[in-house]
DNA sequence: CAGATAAATGAATGATTGTTCATTCATTGC
DNA sequence: GCAATGAATGAACAATCATTCATTTATCTG
């Protein structure tokens, strides 16, 4: 959306207000996942974009305001993905459950940088509210998607012994966990093999609907 | 193992040199779970151990020490239950399996506090060799063991159309996603749904040595 | 019980970091 | 071209935090 306005005013005192925000947002990004979280500073956010110390404050009241809008830029870009994605697929249940699950390992949204800030965010939860309800919005929408999609494709195709409660929890579940591994050990796992790790898991559920090495 | 040390002594200037170690060790998990990685200080430490600010230079030499041997503590624990768990379940294959995962889910070790410190770790192995070898580590053992109990599962039952790599990560990553589930919304996910989670996998992958509501 | 030893304290220190603001500089409208 | 506007700077300030250490306190020894 606003990326294309970012990428283009990088000159200094030339950029628009909104894209100073969205370039100290990416800027942001690079620093957590290169520096962590915890040594993640307003210095280290300022030389990631080359702009000075004082510029945060400027456009976002404080640090821990940019620190959430960075967590709600990231997750309106995870929505605005898989709603896309939705929309771009066929129309029968399996392609679009296809789709869903497919998106958390497209190379847009499944960025290695990315997923440091995700899970430097979710580890925080705990303790900070805002976190959890940026989170929490993002996995509603998405989870609720994913559940209609599952129980769809269960009617469909009589599979009657199936939970749909628990096959949506644990394809997402999934979903989370292969993320993990690509972050913490990238040469072990890779998007494909991630991407084919769901995919066996769908074949194993709805047999009828999803065969291996399509697609 | 040092717990029981550790428990009865807190009376002041009374414990061991070992039993100080692990009641700071326990305050530093206290205060990651209570305030984050961030936001947690010497002098949150030492508040939740009601002991002095300079007692973690005392004990550890640095701050940075004492994080480092927190993250040890709570690997070795995981790896002394899952350890301890195969020695006592049964021989068969398929025992030795279920009891590898349903350690994961198990109160000593599926505890939203541990839990926590586990995702705070793991958001910064990026930036933090030493975090990504201890947890490496801890992963190396576990998976290398799941993936065994997995081949000879598929080879006892002549599973032939299933990839045993698949399932070994698709096993793990669900276990990290239904962690990060219980961390970031225990209303939505508990221990026992989690494990049920699991389980159903289990069932529709391995149908001749997993029936359902077994256990 | 006295002296020695070791552990723990907490105030002081220095380094780091978030925030402020007077100044600089580019752009726009007249 | 010349004010006027507001975006950006970066040095200065204030707050936070890790670390140090002289002192206090408990335990052990002979």
């Amino acid at each position: 959306m606003s990326a294309v306005i970012a990428s283009s005013a990088t000159s200094k005192r030339t950029a628009s207000k909104e894209a100073r925000r969205q370039q100290l947002i990416q800027a942001t990004i690079q620093s957590i996942a290169k520096f962590g979280l915890s040594d993640t500073t307003v210095a280290t956010v300022a030389s990631e974009a080359n702009l000075s110390q004082g510029i945060v404050n400027l456009h976002f009241q404080s640090k821990q305001g940019l620190l959430i809008e960075t967590l709600r830029s990231v997750a309106d870009e995870y929505k605005d993905a898989w709603e896309k994605a939705l929309a771009t697929a066929g129309p029968s249940h399996a392609e679009q459950l296809e789709a869903l699950v497919n998106v958390d390992f497209c190379p847009a949204v499944c960025d290695r940088t990315k997923i440091a800030v995700w899970f430097a965010y979710w580890s925080e939860t705990k303790s900070r509210p805002t976190y959890r309800k940026l989170c929490a919005e993002r996995d509603r929408g998405y989870d609720r998607k994913l559940s209609e999609l599952v129980k769809a494709l269960i009617e469909e195709g009589k599979y009657q012994s199936l939970d749909a409660d628990s096959i949506t929890s644990g394809l997402s579940a999934m979903s989370a966990g292969l993320w993990l591994d690509l972050l913490v050990d990238p040469r072990g796992m890779s998007r494909e093999r991630a991407r084919q790790t769901c995919r066996m898991f769908l074949c194993q559920l709805f047999p009828q609907h999803f065969t291996p090495h399509a697609n």
